[in-house]
Order: C-alpha cells, then sequence, then structure tokens
DNA sequence: AACTATTTGTTCGTATGTATG
DNA sequence: GCATACATACGAACAAATAGT
C-alpha cells in the first residue's frame, strides 16, 4: 500500500499568504512597489476580499507591507527591517517571561563581541559616522525622544559595521527592546541611564581598529548601564504601558 | 483654541488585536484556554464579523492561538513559544539576507557560552535528560525528521539549562532556522552532518558540571557541524522550498 | 447512526472614508 | 468641485467541521 498523503486542508487565507510572502522574499515584488490591489487578488486567487484582507493584514502586521488608502494607494512592500524580531521580543517581556538582568547578560556577551567586529571593519565613511554621533551626544536636544535616539545611535552603527546581519538583527532588536523599557521610566531618571560622552571609549577604540579595547570599553560600558537599568526597573516595575 | 486631536485614525483590527493581544500578554486569557467566540468578540467590541477575524487571524499567524473548529472551538491561546522568533530569522534567510557563515558565527559565540552556563545548572532531573538524549542519538529510528529531532535535542536541553530566557529563545531559533536549512539539502548527505555521539562530550563535562569544558566541546562541535553545513550548503544552494 | 447546535471558514452585496487628478 | 480608484467596514448568508444528544 503506498502511504496516501493527507489532503491540504489548508486555511484559504494562509495559502494566499504564503504565495504573498514567497512573492515578497523572492523579491519578486521589490521594496517600494506595491502588491496588487485587493479587487486584482481576488480575481487572481479567485477567493474572497474577505480572504485576501485577512493575508494582507498579517502582511501588515508583521512589517512586511505597509498601506495606503486613495487611488494609487495599496499594500507597499517594505524594505526588510527587524520588526518581527524586536515585536517577539517585546511579546516576551510584557509576557513578564523576560528579565532586565536576562536582557542584561545576553547584551552583555554580545555586544563586546560586535565591537571587537566592528574594529576590524572601519572604514572612513564609518569613522565620520561615528565621529558624528560622539558629537552629537553632546549637542542640546529639544526633545526627549531625540535624545534617546542619539544615545542609541553609536550601537546600531557597530551592529551595522559588524559585518554579520544576524548580529546586528539581534542587536537591533535588544537595543530596541531596552529603548522601549527605558521609556517606562520616568524622564527625570534618565540622566542617570545615559551620561553624554558615555560611547566616547568604545568608538575611541573602534576607530582605531583596536579590538581588544572596543570590547573592553563596551563591557565596561553596559556594566554601568545594565546595572542603572536594573535599578530603575526595580522603582518604576509595572509601569510600562501594554 | 485647543487643539483638537483626531479622535480615531487606527483601523478597527489594530484596536481590536492590541486588546486581545494584551489580554493574553496579561495571563487575563491563560494557556489552554480560549477566546470569546467571533460572535461575542462582534458584540463586545461593536464591530464587524471581518474585523474581529482579521485580527483574531494575526494572533494566530504570529503563534498566540490555534484556531478549532465545531463546537467547543475557538481561538485557543498556546503556551509562549518561539515562534515569531524563528520565523523572523527564517524569512531573513528566505529573503538572502542571510548567509550560512553568518548563521554559523553567531551560534559559534553564542552556544559556548550557553554550555558553559548551562554546566552550572546541573540537577539530577536535567543530569537523566541529558543521559537519554545521548543514548537516543544511537538508538535506531524509522524516520528521518525523527533521527533530526535526536540530534538537536542535546541543544534544546542546554539552551533550557542555561537559565536565561533570552539565550534559550534566540538560540531556538537558531537551531530551528539551521534544521530548516538541513532539511533543504539531500538526505544522504545529512551522515556527514550528524555522526551519532556527536555531542558526547559536551553533555559529558555538562553533567560534570565542567564549564570551561563544556564550552571547548560545544565549539569544538559547532566547527565541525559548520564546516559540513557550509560545504553542503553550497552543492544544494537554491533548492530551499519557500 | 443520525440529528442538532455551535463555531469557524467563505462569499457576496453594499456603503463609506480617503486621497489622487 | 467632481469623478475615480482604492481601502475600510458592515451584515447577511451559506458551507464545513465537530461535539453532544
Amino acid at each position: 500500500m503506498p502511504d496516501f498523503r493527507p489532503i491540504k486542508q489548508t486555511r484559504a487565507s494562509e495559502e494566499v499568504l504564503a504565495q504573498l510572502k514567497e512573492a515578497i522574499l523572492r523579491g519578486q515584488v521589490k521594496a517600494g512597489e506595491k502588491l496588487p490591489s485587493e479587487r486584482e487578488l481576488t480575481e487572481q486567487f479567485q477567493v474572497s476580499r474577505g480572504v485576501v484582507r485577512e493575508a494582507i493584514r498579517v502582511l501588515e502586521m508583521t512589517g512586511f507591507v505597509t498601506m495606503k488608502q486613495g487611488p494609487s494607494g495599496g499594500a507597499f512592500v517594505t524594505g526588510l527591517n527587524f520588526d518581527q524580531l524586536s515585536n517577539g521580543f517585546l511579546d516576551m517581556y510584557l509576557a513578564n517571561k523576560l528579565t532586565i538582568p536576562e536582557l542584561n547578560q545576553v547584551r552583555l556577551h554580545i555586544e563586546p563581541e560586535m565591537a571587537r567586529l566592528a574594529s576590524q571593519r572601519i572604514t572612513p565613511a564609518f569613522r565620520l559616522r561615528l565621529e558624528k554621533a560622539i558629537a552629537a551626544e553632546r549637542a542640546p536636544v529639544d526633545s526627549y525622544d531625540e535624545r534617546m535616539e542619539r544615545m542609541t545611535e553609536v550601537h546600531f552603527i557597530l551592529a551595522e559595521m559588524c559585518g554579520n546581519y544576524l548580529f546586528e538583527a539581534i542587536d537591533n532588536a535588544l537595543i530596541k527592546l531596552t529603548h522601549q523599557i527605558v521609556d517606562a521610566v520616568k524622564p527625570e531618571d534618565h540622566d542617570a541611564l545615559h551620561g553624554a560622552g558615555e560611547h566616547d571609549e568604545i568608538a575611541q577604540a573602534v576607530i582605531e581598529g583596536d579590538g581588544e579595547k572596543a570590547a573592553k570599553a563596551m563591557r565596561a560600558h553596559l556594566e554601568k548601564f545594565c546595572q542603572e537599568l536594573s535599578r530603575v526597573d526595580l522603582i518604576y516595575k509595572g509601569l510600562m504601558k501594554y
């Protein structure tokens, strides 16, 4: 007897989702371009609008497309980002499955290594970006959000520099998670978390191409930061907005 | 004049999704329990069924609930898993943003550390599980899938043992990604990837509580495995199913 | 074994909001 | 201002699955 395979009884919206996702991942619909309109998709897939809409909504909520209304509107493919990863980590945190010390431990293990890797790939362009970021940390800001952005910029640059997209993706997600956790505490305590010039040593070591020094500086920076983060987290426990 | 803010700019399905997700993350609907039926939700949220279904579909595709039909069916909340992360990594790989060497580099940096951590948290229960997993690697199997499962079991146990949920989540996702990549190559080459007893040294060191030895054994194992994986990947490039 | 009730899956018609030209 | 093209939303209906009677 041949072993008969079960008939595929997958949901219609799942099939549509899979095909759309494949087209995006394969690059058949490039970033900036848009998917066919809902009406067109209903015709091509031979399903109802509701099915198509479910699939598109999933694509939107997972960061693959962004929707725009009106004529020349539709589902526009976004450049690949780390939304899905960030959301995954954030959800784990919100579900209280993740503690600050755990996050700190992982960052402390990953980021010094990334700083080491980054220092081996220094280029004039990256050097310029690092120097600008360092300078920007000291410049006056007019909003709290802007300050947070500037204080995380060096981390993002190093993640990009390390030459490993997977490291970059993981680190980006962790930085964003840290960012959101910090956002949950009251602004007046942020001075303790991020003094200006906090990343000077790291950037300097990376620019010099000194991997050991960069890793060491990153470790020192993170140890200090993580300690402060744990402290304010204990104080403001339970204030995070969902 | 006060600057009046726009009433509702967010989509209805997004609001519904946010509220359902919050209820799940807060534990107000526990794992195993089910959300109210679609009809009930339409009444509570005062929106149409299509809107509710879009939200539920997103929850399903992101791994928060699984659907069941029929009476006593519905959207059942799943225990928290790592689906979202795994999918994120897999999508990056499918989009050709991720190479095997990059994956190898990250695993080589993370897993030895996790083995070290695991060795410091050995308990009789974990010891038993490790010994069983080691023994199972040598036992005959009747399916290819079963063999793959047994060869990854030690990694999953160590991830669980390391005592850091974030490490565990990341590693789980990376192992699963590796698994799916391996699945894409032809079975006849799998012997080169995974000899039985491949994890003996690691498990032994962890059981002995020797962190350094465990990390070293893990590094040696991964170096060998990653090299083989890179080789077969080059051979079978482009055969991965989407 | 057959029927019933409940719940998800799917479709269609229609109406409305929004942005472009 | 108007027509157009698109997403958004609603409601009614029917199909399919499945637990209980």
